[in-house]
DNA sequence: CCTGGGGTATTTGTATACAATAAGCTGAGC
DNA sequence: GCTCAGCTTATTGTATACAAATACCCCAGG
């Protein structure tokens, strides 16, 4: 879409993951005009594509509110996701092109390089994970799968508690991209679903141990 | 949403299930506007809607156009619905209610009645197949998994050709509608799992056997 | 015959005004 | 003090006008 609805849609995007918006807050079309400098349309656009990723729900009168993830809303996410992304691997291995496995390869050593110095570099982890993850989906040639993904990886939570992960936990999705390449390169496409579902697996786990510690130091 | 905006969406989603708007063809904001006497306005959210249904596609310049399936699409729509409602019957299976499981025998009861006669009910098959299915899904409890099942039950193409399924595929059908509730009945999270892949994926394949069928006679 | 440029027509994007609906509030009645 | 009716206000839905982008067509030039 064109300008002023990218922008609207990127804009309210911002303060909900960021968090400026809180969970449960109520998204008023004019006054999300007013900030975002454009008129109430490009805002219902936006909030209709903001619906549909999840990140909004309306209420029977159809009014907006930033939605609330409960526990539970969370592993069903990740459970749903790991399944996904599982087949996603699984017919990336017999199509994926040698280009895009060179791809996977860049993008995982530099995640390597990222987690490898004093401080781990977060915002690069994160920007080459999402690269290697997006190859995979590409690969994958599956335009619904893709379609249906793409709403479940936005989560507002993860995204606040990626800064909490751990060294361990990096170096350990590090490594399990590495598995993935391997089972790509022999196109095996059972060992890559294989992967793809424990390494999404695992990283609920991670995300729960970052988000529980954050909670109990919060009490 | 209101009147207009829900009058557009079901006019123009009948007429692309109808074939009244073929695959490919192009689709005028205005002259949608005009069929369905309503403005812009509303048709613009309706085209929203049924963009993110996979009913319609948008060239890079936005312009709507009527999707059109290959038979790789159709196959990997029905790929990806197995898995999902697999998922959706594991996860019902553990927390169906009662009363859900009283209503999934009664739609199957009359599932049989609309088989049993001489010629097969398929309206009322449909209908209560619709509804057995529907009623897994709100039993599974998660939103998420609703949401993205939405997305690909509409297949228009499995629409049109329904009415060639034939008497075999339609008694097994009813067939394993009995042995999942029996799976529920047990609270067999595996069984119920195993049961729905199989019986979506046979679906898949009598509509294969019907559309060849039907594209077969047409030459 | 093919190619490219330029102008026209079509189509979508955005802003704004007004209508319809739902939420919240105030005050009267019990 | 509670409840509910009726009004007020906030919020979304719809129509319309205009702006911007893009596709299409026609014609000139090679």
């Amino acid at each position: 879409m064109s300008r002023a609805s990218d922008h609207a849609y990127a804009f309210i995007r911002g303060m909900i993951l960021s968090g400026e918006l809180p969970p449960g807050a109520q998204l008023s079309e004019e006054a999300l005009a007013l900030r975002c400098e454009v008129s109430r349309t490009p805002v219902r656009d936006a909030l209709r594509r903001l619906e549909s990723d999840l990140l909004i729900r309306r209420s029977e009168s159809q009014r907006s509110f930033v939605a609330d993830w409960s526990d539970d809303d969370i592993e069903d996410a990740f459970e749903l996701r790991s399944m996904l992304e599982a087949q996603a691997a699984r017919r990336a291995a017999t199509r994926i092109a040698p280009a895009q496995l060179e791809a996977l390869r860049h993008h995982n050593r530099l995640i390597g390089a990222a987690i490898a110095g004093e401080r781990a570099d977060i915002p690069a982890f994160l920007e080459h994970n999402r690269a290697f993850h997006e190859i995979i989906l590409a690969a994958a040639g599956s335009s619904r799968l893709a379609s249906l993904l793409t709403r479940l990886i936005e989560q507002p939570v993860v995204w606040r508690t990626a800064q909490n992960y751990d060294r361990e936990n990096l170096r350990r999705s590090h490594h399990e991209h590495e598995e993935l390449v391997a089972a790509f390169d022999r196109r095996d496409a059972g060992w890559a679903a294989s992967i793809m579902a424990g390494h999404i697996r695992r990283a609920y786990y991670a995300y729960l141990d970052a988000y529980t510690a954050q909670r109990t130091a919060a009490e």
